[in-house]
DNA sequence: GGTGAAATTATTTGGGT
DNA sequence: ACCCAAATAATTTCACC
């Protein structure tokens, strides 16, 4: 069951918009009183943007960032997969079913598909790639230190 | 006033602790209310744990999730990045200072970088690489899809 | 887009299991 | 640790300008 069901409307965002999201992205808890004040803007207004944005689909939904290792995954791998010929739609389905694996894109290049792991030991590492390398070659690294953890690109 | 101090205290999480977590990812503004009703709690229970999971720093933060598109990034591509000899530190303050790098790991192996980077054109990837390969070899794959988006690991 | 009152929601407190 | 219930306080929502 895939979601993303906003078309991601092409709109344009004025400079308000974005200086709402920015102070979204860094807090959405934060009071629409308080977000108003930051954007210059009447309460009232300001959430009506903040409805309209997330009925463009621009901000695709509220959620909370969960530090992995409170979880319990101390380690984390990037696995570039390369499937066997004529596997590619099979290990596809295998990754998408493995909840261990948190992100895939599939990419150009010689390496199909690039995926994130997140692991409990480092055992983990083989007990699950073993689920792959029936249906692909893979290359792990795994991660020493996270010098740019997932940030908002530039919205200017 | 910046928030995160919270060395990720090795918790111990519970069932409702899971659940919580699960729900909120899913809508973090859903009424606190809801919430209790989910995991069979009362509200002050629950606002309580909510309450210690970002004490904890289980929770890091609360956050809007964007489409990148609507910011007009129609483009993604993962880069891998290996420094020359001796540019191994200028390499990864020049990428943390492009806001285009939405994400960047040190990894072991022969590549020590893997980055996400977000593009409004195919132009702007030389514009954006001429910075880096100056100091550093490159590998870049552009994205052609995502079978997995961001997601929670298994919270059991 | 602004204003101000009404309706929801969250928080706090006290007492109890 | 948790529940309940009530009081307080805050926020969001809904008229209307």
């Amino acid at each position: 069951m895939t979601k993303r069901l906003a078309p991601a409307t092409p709109t344009t965002l004025d400079e308000t918009d974005r200086a709402l999201l920015a102070a979204l992205a860094a807090d959405a808890r934060q009071p629409v009183s308080e977000l108003a004040r930051r954007v210059g803007l009447s309460a009232p207004s300001t959430a009506e943007r903040v409805r309209r944005l997330e009925a463009q689909g621009v901000i695709e939904r509220f959620t909370v960032q969960i530090d992995p290792r409170a979880l319990g995954f101390t380690l984390q791998a990037i696995v570039r997969v390369k499937p066997l010929p004529g596997q590619l739609h099979l290990v596809e389905d295998v990754i998408r079913r493995i909840p261990e694996f948190v992100e895939c894109d599939k990419v150009t290049g010689d390496d199909c598909f690039i995926c994130r792991l997140y692991l409990h030991s480092i055992e983990q590492l083989d007990e699950i790639l073993s689920k792959v390398t029936e249906r692909a070659e893979t290359s792990t690294a795994i991660v020493k230190s996270t010098p740019v953890a997932r940030r908002l690109p530039p919205l200017g």
